[in-house]
DNA sequence: CGCTACCTTGACGGATGTCAAGGTGGGTGG
DNA sequence: CCACCCACCTTGACATCCGTCAAGGTAGCG
C-alpha cells in the first residue's frame, strides 16, 4: 500500500492520538486499489466494507429493478464510504475520476477499533454526520421543486469541492448531467432545462461541460428554499484555510 | 425512572455482558419521560440527544421555512433515536400515542460507552442501520410514484408492526394521512386517492381510520417496485417469534 | 347527539417526465 | 495539429401525474 494514501487515511480518520499498533493493524487488513475513470470499485463481497477515499471522485449507486440507477451519494477525498454486503441491495461504488482507495472489511476494523474507542467514536460521528445528510437529501427529494433541487445540489457541491474565484466559487464537477440527475431524483432533460434557466438569469455560468461558476450565493440559497444563511462563501474559506472538511461516511452529496 | 422502561432499554440496547457500573451510570444520565399523544417530547438543548422510546409511537420531524412539517421518520418501541441539538435545523419529535421515553446526551452517552465497546459498536449498528433505511426512503422519494411510496410504506410497516391474521397482516396505524403524506412527500388528497385505489382493487382493506388489511403481499411488493422477495410474511412471523426487531437509530419508517 | 378533526372525492392546472431531433465538447487517431 | 466521432448535452412538443382548490362525508369523542 503506498504510503502517501495511507498517510492521508491515518491523518483524517485515526485521530492524532493512536497508538501505533492499532494503526499497523489496520494497515494490515486495508486493500488499497487504484481505479480508473468510469470503472467499479471492486469490494470483497464477504462483509460489509469501510472505503476510505483518498484521491479522485466517487459516486454511490443502487440498481434499481429496471435497470436504470439512482446514484446514493457522491464522494471526495478524505470521506469515509460504508457500503453494505453487497446481497441483493446491489450497491455498488463507481469512479468518476481515477480514484485511489482504500477498502477495510467493516468487522475487522471495528474489532480492532474497539482497543482504541476515539477511533471508534471518530466513525461513528461521521456516520451520525452521513445519516443527517442523507436525511437532508430525503427532504430535498420529497419536498422540493427541480429548481430547488439542483440550486441546492450546487450550493452543497460548493461547500465540498468549490474554489472561491473573486465574487463568485467555481466548481469542477466531475459527474455528468445524468448522474446529477440519477441523484436527485431528476431527468437529465430537466436538469439541463434548469441549468439552463439558472444561466440566462445569470446566477450561474458554465464553460465547457464541467466548469460551473456560481454567481449571487444568496439568491441561488434563496432559491433553493434556505433561510437566509449567506455564509457559504464564508464557510469555505474556513474549510480550505484549516484543511479540514466535515468528511462523511456515504451520504455525501 | 421506572424500572420497566429502563429494563427494556437494557435489555434492547445494552448487551448481556454490560457491567453494572456501566449500566448504573447510563441510568443516572438518562432522562425519563412520559409524553401524551400529540404533544412534544422535549429535549435538552445543550446537545445531540439519543432518545430510546421504550412505549408508544412518535414521529421525528423538521419544520420547513414555510412552517409545513416533514416527517423524517416514524418509531416504535425498541427504537434508539438519534436528535441533532435543535440549532437551527429545527427536528423534533412527537407523540403519535401516549409514550415513555429516555432521552440520554448523546456526549455523556457515548463517553460512559467507551469503557464498554460492546455498547459503541451497538450504537453504530444501528446508526448504520437507520443509515440504510435513509438511504432507501431517499430512493423511494426520489424516483417512486405515488402508489409505489404508498405501499411500500405500507409493506415497512407490516415489517415493523404488523400481525398475522389469516393470510393477510394487519396494522393499526399510530399516524394520520397527513403524517403518511409527510413522510412520503405527497399530499392527504394523494395518499387518500391511492388508499381508495388499493381498496378498489382489494390489495388492502380499512377499518376505522387506522386500522388497515394488506392482502396479496407478493401484488403489493411488486406495485412497491420490489423485486420479487415474497418474504415479508416470513421474516414477520420469524421477528415476532424471536422477539427481536431490528431496531434503529432515527431512520425508521 | 352533535361537534370537530380527519378523510374522501372531484375538477383543474402546472411542473416534470417522455419522446424526438439536433448541437457541442473533448478525446482519439491520423 | 487537425479532423473526426461519439458520448453528452440542449431544446422543443406533448402527455401525464400529482398538487391545488373546493365541497362534502364520516369517525370518534365528549
Amino acid at each position: 500500500m503506498p504510503k502517501e494514501s495511507f498517510d492521508r487515511f491515518r491523518r483524517q480518520i485515526l485521530a492524532r492520538c493512536v497508538s501505533a499498533q492499532v494503526s499497523e493493524r489496520l494497515s494490515e487488513i486495508g486493500q488499497f486499489q487504484q481505479t480508473r475513470r468510469a470503472e467499479r470499485i471492486v469490494l470483497s463481497a464477504t462483509g460489509d466494507q469501510l472505503v476510505f477515499l483518498a484521491e479522485g471522485a466517487t459516486k454511490l449507486i443502487v440498481r434499481m429493478p429496471d435497470a436504470s440507477e439512482h446514484v446514493l451519494a457522491f464522494h471526495f477525498p478524505g470521506d469515509m464510504i460504508y457500503v453494505p454486503q453487497p446481497e441483493q441491495g446491489a450497491i455498488s461504488m463507481l469512479a468518476l475520476a481515477d480514484c485511489r482507495t482504500i477498502a477495510f472489511p467493516a468487522n475487522s476494523f471495528l474489532e480492532i477499533a474497539e482497543a482504541e474507542p476515539s477511533v471508534l467514536r471518530t466513525i461513528l460521528a461521521r456516520t451520525l454526520l452521513a445519516l443527517q445528510r442523507c436525511r437532508n437529501k430525503a427532504i430535498r427529494l420529497g419536498r422540493k421543486s427541480a429548481q430547488e433541487r439542483i440550486t441546492d445540489f450546487l450550493l452543497a457541491m460548493a461547500d465540498r469541492i468549490g474554489v472561491p474565484d473573486g465574487n463568485s466559487i467555481r466548481l469542477n464537477l466531475p459527474m455528468s448531467r445524468r448522474d446529477i440527475g440519477n441523484s436527485l431524483g431528476l431527468t437529465i432533460e430537466t436538469v439541463s432545462r434548469q441549468f439552463t434557466e439558472l444561466r440566462n438569469e445569470h446566477l450561474i455560468s458554465t464553460a465547457g461541460r464541467s466548469i460551473v461558476r456560481l454567481h449571487h450565493l444568496d439568491e441561488l440559497a434563496t432559491r433553493a428554499g434556505h433561510v437566509s444563511r449567506s455564509n457559504t462563501q464564508a464557510k469555505i474559506c474556513a474549510e480550505s484555510k484549516s484543511g479540514l472538511r466535515p468528511g462523511a461516511i456515504a451520504a455525501a452529496d
